[in-house]
DNA sequence: AGCACGCCGACT
DNA sequence: GTCGGCGTGCTC
């Protein structure tokens, strides 16, 4: 009988065996039900065999072929099967992962009609003033219906009550459905003309036959938006599939707006976790049938189907979120590489301040350089950056009289301010002034954070949390003093200096609430705002129109940090956070404290200049012997006993030097936070000159790991780490 | 990962 | 005498 390998989602770095009936139609890439243990489990049919390692008394049968879906397209497979190979992670639960999670459930998707909405021959005569007043969203409807049909899903953006509303239009015969066919042209608004440069990029990409990656590097407010959307519609006219992938969810709704705009009845969906189960499975499967012509989504999104892909875009590609941090600990960013070479065709890696990987890789020309020197959007020039040296001026709570006297100016002028400080919550630590008691959580080797709000005391790593003490707990001293400051810090300083601004603070906290963060962006742009404090979560996503000035509060830390990527990092956010000042009519200031005020980084960012500044880093990485000059892969073990973890490091470490292959085994060092939530962390560094050492080394080691004892601790094994 | 089996402490 | 602790071991 024939042996179909499946994949199942069970952490074990094989597939598993079972007998077909030769009158049972199965198709790789089909999801089977098949029994394990004593259950039934979800999994996905990958290759035939003739014989199995097992003996046939062991093997059972599919018990089900599941044909509600069609099945995953072998170039997905291979992609899955490359990364399981790449990050040394079980295939089984990758291939698992990159299913919609309604596919992995066992019951069958009901394949909702994909409905387009259109004004009938009545509906298009009627005159929507006739109708009651009271029906607006009717209304509504009928007047978006007059520019365009609609996608269900389109309408129901227009109101909460817009499914009800359609139904009424419907019974009353005004408006009518018709299944959506793949149109042979579309519309295009296309919005201004391209400037030469812009022009330049896109004609490189749009010529490029077969695979190609080009490193779309522009400066804030160079149009790279409108560089992806020419790309688009060149795709679309060829009957292509484009997948574009950004960072985080925050970002999806508005883009997808915009995108919208721009290719009115063109299908373009969106994934990523934000979406519901259901509505992300049709979104995939709309893909994957090459319905949908746009996908618009998360890192999960470069393991969608796309029949059709013809070109792949991947917005600020140097974004930390691209790396997922647990699972499978994939980079999007290059496994979307991976897969546009697979498929032989282009992709653009777009940012204003790319990764020093991707910088490397243009300099060195494996990738191809386009450059976007010039502003496309008024203002016409970039904001005007200064530093305040924090050792030589006299600070208010933490603030320069230049950077207070100048939130005073917008205040004046009715513009806005953007106060950017990495540290959420009121005090960083809390410290008695008569023994230098600090507060630290008991289960981590971090400081507990005072949070005035509700007088505590919060451990931001393990998420303890406990009152603020009355007295110092070593000595009984009462004085007990904040010790930095943090966003609610910030907020209460400034209320207290400007008593009438009306302060917005925009951290972690502060948005926890479902939707608050959207309401808060509102009220930004409504200008029901004066001052913004927040973290970097406020320097990504949406432009405020009247936003003029940024202070950036000690961002020193970064400077002379033990990760060698903070520096890197920091570039990257500042340049983000200052991109947001400036209005159309005026250029915007950035406000920098710092006691580092000639360190490279700030002459970089004063001058512009990512150039500048990326060499520098380069030549630091290569002198101490970092990527993207050498690649690594780093294994973390944490276990509730200390031993536990560093005996299982240095077996490994000894299986490592055992091989003799030619890569460097560091020593077993405690991880950047060598305590969490009472289990004791530590990691073990292996590097090496070539991408391909690594991966023949890493293909021997992985085996012995698995084959360590290690009970009572946990370990990972992640391939380009980017966090230590 | 689940979910079994499997031997040692406090309860009716 | 049993219920249940979580320490190994297996799943095609």
């Amino acid at each position: 009988m024939p042996i179909i390998r499946v994949a199942l989602d069970v952490p074990l770095s094989t597939l598993f065996d079972y007998f077909v009936s030769a009158d049972t139609p199965l198709g790789i890439g089909q999801r089977v039900l098949v029994p394990f243990g004593r259950k039934q489990m979800l999994g996905v049919a990958m290759e035939w065999v003739q014989d199995s390692a097992l003996a046939a008394d062991r093997i059972k049968p599919v018990s089900k072929v599941l044909d509600d879906v069609p099945p995953l397209p072998e170039e997905l497979l291979t992609l899955l099967r490359f990364c399981s190979d790449y990050y040394h992670y079980p295939l089984g639960v990758t291939v698992l992962a990159a299913l919609p999670t309604r596919l992995r459930a066992i019951e069958p998707i009901v394949l909702k009609q994909a409905l387009d909405y259109t004004l009938s021959a009545s509906g298009r005569t009627l005159d929507v003033a006739t109708l009651p007043k009271r029906r607006v969203v009717q209304q509504r409807i009928l007047q978006a219906l007059r520019q365009a049909p609609l996608s269900g899903a389109q309408l129901r953006s227009l109101s909460p009550s817009a499914p009800t509303a359609l139904k009424s239009l419907l019974e009353a015969g005004w408006v009518e459905t018709f299944t959506a066919e793949s149109r042979a042209t579309h519309t295009f608004n296309n919005a201004h003309a391209l400037t030469i440069e812009q022009q330049q990029a896109v004609d490189a990409v749009t010529q490029q036959k077969g695979y190609g990656c080009f490193l779309l590097h522009g400066i804030t407010g160079s149009g790279k938006t409108e560089i992806y959307v020419h790309l688009m519609h060149e795709m679309l006219q060829r009957g292509g599939q484009v997948l574009l992938l950004v960072p985080e969810i925050n970002l999806t709704p508005q883009l997808e707006n915009y995108f919208r705009s721009r290719f009115p009845d063109v299908d373009l969906v969106s994934l990523h976790s934000g979406l519901a189960d259901g509505e992300r499975a049709q979104n995939w499967l709309k893909a994957q049938s090459g319905e949908a012509r746009i996908v618009l989504g998360t890192r999960l999104s470069v393991f969608t189907p796309l029949p059709k892909l013809s070109l792949i875009l991947v917005d600020e590609e140097h974004d930390p979120s691209f790396k997922q941090q647990d699972g499978l600990r994939y980079s999007a960013r290059d496994v979307a590489i991976f897969r546009a070479n697979q498929r032989g065709v282009p992709i653009v890696l777009g940012s204003a301040t790319p990764s020093l990987e991707s910088w490397y890789n243009a300099q060195s020309g494996r990738y191809k350089l386009l450059k976007l020197t010039q502003r496309a959007v008024q203002p016409a020039t970039l904001p005007v950056v200064r530093c305040m040296d924090i050792t030589k001026l006299p600070l208010q709570d933490g603030l320069s009289e230049p950077l207070l006297a100048a939130i005073e100016a917008r205040l004046q002028r009715k513009e806005q301010s953007l106060i950017f400080i990495n540290r959420r919550g009121y005090a960083p630590v809390l410290m008695c002034t008569s023994c230098g008691w600090l507060s630290e959580c008991k289960h981590c080797a971090g400081k507990l954070v005072l949070h005035q709000k509700d007088r505590s005391l919060r451990c931001h790593h393990c998420g303890a949390q406990q009152r603020v003490p009355h007295a110092c707990p070593t000595c009984g001293d009462a004085d007990l003093k904040p010790v930095g400051i943090g966003t609610q810090r910030l907020e209460e300083t400034l209320q207290g200096r400007f008593p009438e601004a009306r302060i917005l603070r925009v951290d972690r906290d502060s948005t926890r609430n479902k939707g608050a963060w959207n309401v808060m962006r509102k009220q930004i742009h409504d200008g029901e705002a004066d001052i913004l404090i927040g973290t970097q979560m406020l320097a990504k996503g949406h432009d405020f129109p009247n936003l003029t000035l940024v202070g950036v509060i000690n961002p020193d830390g970064a400077l002379y940090s033990a990760d060698f990527r903070a520096s890197e990092k920091l570039f990257a956010q500042l340049t983000q956070v200052g991109g947001r000042a400036g209005r159309a009519d005026k250029a915007g200031e950035v406000i920098v404290q710092t006691a580092f005020p000639n360190h490279p980084l700030f002459q970089a960012l004063r001058a512009h200049d990512f150039e500048i500044w990326a060499q520098t880093l380069l030549a630091e990485r290569q002198m101490a012997g970092f990527p993207p000059f050498v690649f690594q892969a780093l294994l973390s073990a944490e276990g509730k006993q200390e031993s536990d973890a560093y005996n299982f490091l240095k077996q490994a470490r000894s299986a490592a030097q055992e091989l003799h292959m030619p890569v460097e085994v560091y020593s077993v060092v405690p991880a950047a936070m060598p305590k969490r939530a009472n289990h004791y962390r530590a990691q073990l560094l292996v590097q090496a000159d070539k991408r391909k050492a690594l991966g023949e080394f890493l293909r021997a080691w992985k085996p012995t790991l698995d084959a360590l004892p290690a009970s009572k601790l946990r370990w990972v094994l992640d391939v380009d780490p980017m966090e230590f």
